[in-house]
RNA sequence: CGCGGGAUAGAGCAGUAGGUAGCUCGUCGGGCUCAUAACCCGAAGGUCGCAGGUUCGAGUCCUGCUCCCGCUACCA
């Protein structure tokens, strides 16, 4: 009898599911998998196999200045940069199993058109206030400056490299014009100042709607990282941020005066969910309307904690201000991965990226989705060390779940020509055993719904441990030699566990749950409910081909990744 | 500077509403030999970042401090 019950009752019928969206000014590495896509992945599949309707939805990100400037550097259009990383990162995704229902881009019509359409409601609803403020300006590139873009003389110490945000030298925090000999950091001409004006967010309007919709409706179930830091948010008082901005690359403003300016990244980017869900609908030719506007449906937002503020402050006063829309349910950050104890850097190539990690280790996507998530960053950033990754490959997958399952193949390839034997009575040990593997979901399940997918691995884990042990104290070895009837019941007992582990290992490992499922030959219609009935497997039932779930990795391997990062 | 998260055995992490500190890996000892020298049992190992305070009692509450990470920047 399962003891844990109650995640039945709180369950929605439908749930939307984003991923943050990647930023395609690169590839995507390990931390974005540890903190965003794994983690989404395993509650989409999850959901999946419990009978929900589930729409998993992302896609790339492909607007703002750090494309055009990429670009630029490299002499080709931002279209071509965006074309290469979209496709990389979509490759990526496809190949680690995430399962996306649609994977969009945030260049596409449909979504210039949604993105357009928000700003153009919010706009005839008065829900953006103008200002006009003086920007630097560089006149030979025909653009204005982002502070970043701006270096000169640093006015505290001197120190003439400065950036116009912030002095490397001292550390102090910058405004642009307060550099002393101000350079273009585009054109190396001095900027000018320039009026201009943009549409603003007045965020100060929604302090008391995100006050009492998160810090007191959602006190108790969102996570404390996230918490703090809407809290720490609202505490010091939200202020307008802008919307607009004066650049070429971006979707353009769709009013009178928007003429060449873009909607903010920030802007446009999370109604990319929504554009993708449009798109998703029209290929499916379903209805997008139920999984944003109906109350019934639970939106759930997978993210990095660079992105609390976006989903928890900004967006939700977007789709509040545009009236129709659901809120998210939860938004369930993680924090950081670092790489053998530095933080991951794109520009030093400290990473260990998808794309390259699958030509070094081909097959073994679920290697890395397992150490990504028994070590993920869920309280507070975590650590990826290659040792640990061998570790965990060799101690527990091959040591404890491969090991498992093959146990249990050759025994009843030996005793049995693989049919399954018919049990006689349950031992204690037997119903113990069958007992702990009864609740095994159900402890999973809750562990899921609360978004510790790490301790949801481990408990996915400890059922392969319980059918080591059991296999180690019942010694069918033995007892084939003396009494061969009661090793029947031992193997058909082991086999459930063999069973169980192929359902519930899914979410977690797709590929190995597959080719488990695969080795015992269960039907496809054998899934999450039946783990706790026990009668996953049947007597007579044939067994298919043996094979290594998993396969150790030398320490060879190891030191050549470690190699790669120098 | 301000705000948020974190600092717990060799390593990586849990610690739920304060009451003799847990998990995984590693190490050491034992058992087993069906299994990818894998599996099972047991043991050693921590003054819970530092300094104070509240309490009969604090990893768990309060104050101060140190260090790491993040946000406050058109690097999403």
């Amino acid at each position: 009898m399962p003891i844990f019950v109650a995640e039945h009752n709180r369950m929605s019928k439908r749930y939307t599911i984003t991923a943050a969206l990647p930023y395609t000014n690169g590839p995507i590495h390990i931390g974005h998998l540890a903190g965003v896509y794994v983690p989404a992945d395993i509650y989409a599949r999850y959901l999946r196999m419990r009978g929900k309707e589930v729409l998993f939805i992302c896609g790339s990100d492909e607007h703002g200045v750090a494309i055009s400037m990429k670009a630029k550097k490299e002499g080709v259009t931002p279209k071509e940069i965006i074309d290469k990383y979209h496709n990389i990162i979509k490759d990526s995704f496809d190949a680690f199993g995430v399962s996306f229902d649609y994977y969009g881009r945030t260049s596409s019509e449909v979504h210039r058109g949604t993105a357009q359409e928000f700003f153009k409601t919010m706009h005839a609803n008065d829900c953006f206030e103008t200002r006009t403020t003086e920007q630097l300006y560089d006149a030979k590139e025909d653009q204005f400056l982002a502070d970043r873009s701006v270096v000169g003389t640093c006015p505290k110490c001197g120190y003439g490299e400065a950036y116009g945000d912030q002095c490397e030298a001292c550390g102090s925090s910058l405004n642009a014009t307060d550099l002393i000999h101000p350079k273009s950091a585009l054109s190396g001409e001095k900027p000018s100042l320039k009026t201009t004006t943009h549409w603003y967010l007045p965020l100060d309007r929604y302090e008391s709607f995100l006050r009492s919709w998160i810090l007191e409706g959602h006190q108790s179930d969102w996570k404390t990282n996230v918490l703090g830091q809407v809290k720490s948010w609202i505490d010091d008082g939200l202020k307008p941020r802008a919307v607009t901005r004066d650049l070429s690359w971006g979707i353009p403003v769709p009013v009178e005066g928007g003429e060449s300016k873009v909607l903010y990244v920030w802007f446009d980017a999370p109604i990319g969910y929504i554009s993708a869900t449009k798109e998703w609908a029209a290929q499916e030719g379903k209805d997008w309307k139920p999984y944003w506007q109906d109350d019934k449906t639970e939106l759930v937002h997978f993210i990095g904690k660079d992105n609390i503020v976006f989903h928890c402050i900004i967006f939700p006063a977007v789709l509040k201000a545009m009236g129709d829309y659901i809120l998210p349910e939860n938004v369930p950050a993680n924090e950081f991965l670092n790489l053998e104890g530095q933080k991951l850097s794109t520009s030093k190539n400290w990473a260990v990226w998808l794309h390259e990690y699958l030509e070094d280790f081909p097959e073994k996507q679920d290697v890395l989705r397992y150490v990504l998530t028994a070590n993920a960053p869920e309280t507070k950033d975590n650590d990826f060390t290659w040792s640990d990754f061998q570790t965990r490959n060799n101690s527990e997958l091959v040591a404890i779940f491969g090991n498992f399952i093959n146990r249990v193949m050759v025994l009843m390839h030996k005793y049995y020509g693989s049919v399954v034997p018919e049990p006689n009575a349950h031992t204690t040990a037997d119903t113990a055993t069958l007992n702990e593997l009864a609740n095994a979901p159900s402890k999973i399940a809750t562990l899921i719904e609360q978004y510790k997918f790490r301790a949801a691995s481990q408990e996915m884990m400890q059922l392969a441990r319980l059918g080591n042990k059991y296999l180690a104290e019942e010694e069918p070895w033995k007892l084939i030699k003396t009494t061969p009837e009661r090793v029947k019941t031992i193997m058909h007992t082991a086999l459930q566990v063999a069973a169980g582990l192929a359902i519930v290992s899914e979410p977690f490992l797709p590929y190995t749950a597959q080719k488990l499922r695969n080795m015992l030959q269960l039907p496809a219609s054998i899934g999450w409910n039946d783990v706790s009935t026990l009668k996953s497997i049947e007597t007579g039932h044939l067994l298919g081909k043996a094979a290594l779930l998993f396969e150790k990795i030398e320490d060879d391997a190891i030191a050549l990744q470690l190699e790669k990062l120098q």
